[in-house]
DNA sequence: TGCATTTGCCTAAAGACTTTAGGCAACTTA
DNA sequence: TAAGTTGCCTAAAGTCTTTAGGCAAATGCA
């Protein structure tokens, strides 16, 4: 009984990318070690060697994603500044989710404090934070515009990707580009609170 | 061997409202109809006789918590208006998703469109709608406005309890504060396409 | 009250995924 | 080309899902 005894060729790399396609391609839910292994044509414990365990894939793809969306933000962001930046790093999110629904999935995932510190996820916040400069907002201020323009991207995004607009009269896109005007006005009229926060002595 | 025979009472209600229990103690990822036959003490497969299949255990989960939600939204809105009640409907969100984190995350789940029709959904979008006929907005700007609402507050929790905001400095409690102002303001003075707000000459 | 039917939980079993242990052949290197 | 390392393999145990069929308790009816 001769067998192929070609070598497959695994690596963590190209496990973790061959992850991320079939994430894209079959659901997040579907990526699991033996539907990796199938893919490969390979058995299912060949890919212990390379993998510690399944959450270590999952993780792998979601790190992946995470860099990948920041990547993308901080090219949509190079010599744009005000709305334009605005519209170009929202877009940057839905375009990606679209593009590649089982990372934007895999990118969700909860992450141990440290794997999150070492992840893509903190360049997103520096270059959302980069963004807020074309809008000349108060320190303090600035973290929270930060955390309401990510909870907007990321929640319109989910939803819409899960649905949720998908029975109603207008069009996602058409919300989408109200809400980008919505923002950027907010931005520009960001109400400071009518006691100051203490920002210093 | 005399075994006790004593029926342990099961039925498609106190399963789902176990597993709702289940998911807030162990994370909505350990629902599992093994986990539950556990907490019952009894065999897997007699709870196939009142469930279809897992599946239908998580959904039932997430109709369970939907239905919650738009129950404490219609709760918070009674006799507010404004602000005021855009905060109370802000807060059921935040502290639902707080006091029942894996019932939070089941409400997450991708539901089939017939499914998603009859859930507590769309209760809670037809509430934020009404919460803003105080805000008086043309018509299609409403539902730009619903959505808005609805990513903001999704996308913030989500975050909130994902981690995200729980390494940087001011804590999430202000953020969300100063986030609601932020909003409260927006929709007072919500752009309209066709009419830019008067930012300037 | 006694008998028949229904109901509720059981045993058994098969299939899928995860993970570990240990083996052999194919590469690498000297 | 012999020795060592690497890469994928077989084998096996554990968990979860799901279906089929069985027995006894609960229920309904005369």
């Amino acid at each position: 009984m001769v067998q192929d005894v070609a070598r497959a060729g695994l690596s963590r790399e190209r496990l973790i990318a061959a992850g991320a396609e079939l994430a894209d391609e079959e659901g997040f839910e579907q990526v699991t070690v033996s539907a990796l292994a199938r893919r490969f044509d390979v058995k299912v414990a060949s890919l212990y060697s390379h993998l510690r365990n399944s959450q270590e894939l999952r993780t792998g793809i979601a790190l992946l994603a995470l860099a990948e969306l920041a990547d993308r933000a901080a090219d949509a962001l190079a010599g744009r500044a005000g709305r334009d930046a605005l519209t170009a790093l929202a877009d940057v999110y839905r375009d990606y989710a679209h593009e590649h629904p089982g990372r934007y999935a895999a990118a969700q995932l909860r992450l141990d404090p440290e794997t999150a510190a070492a992840s893509g996820g903190v360049r997103q916040a520096q270059l959302t934070r980069a963004l807020l400069r074309g809008y000349d907002l108060p320190e303090p201020e600035q973290t929270h515009a930060v955390r309401l323009l990510g909870s907007v991207f990321y929640g319109y995004v989910s939803m819409e990707l899960g649905g949720s607009f998908s029975h109603s009269s207008p069009g996602p896109e058409e919300s989408w580009t109200r809400i980008l005007d919505a923002l950027d006005t907010l931005l520009r009229t960001w109400p400071t609170p009518s006691a100051p926060t203490p920002t210093g002595p």
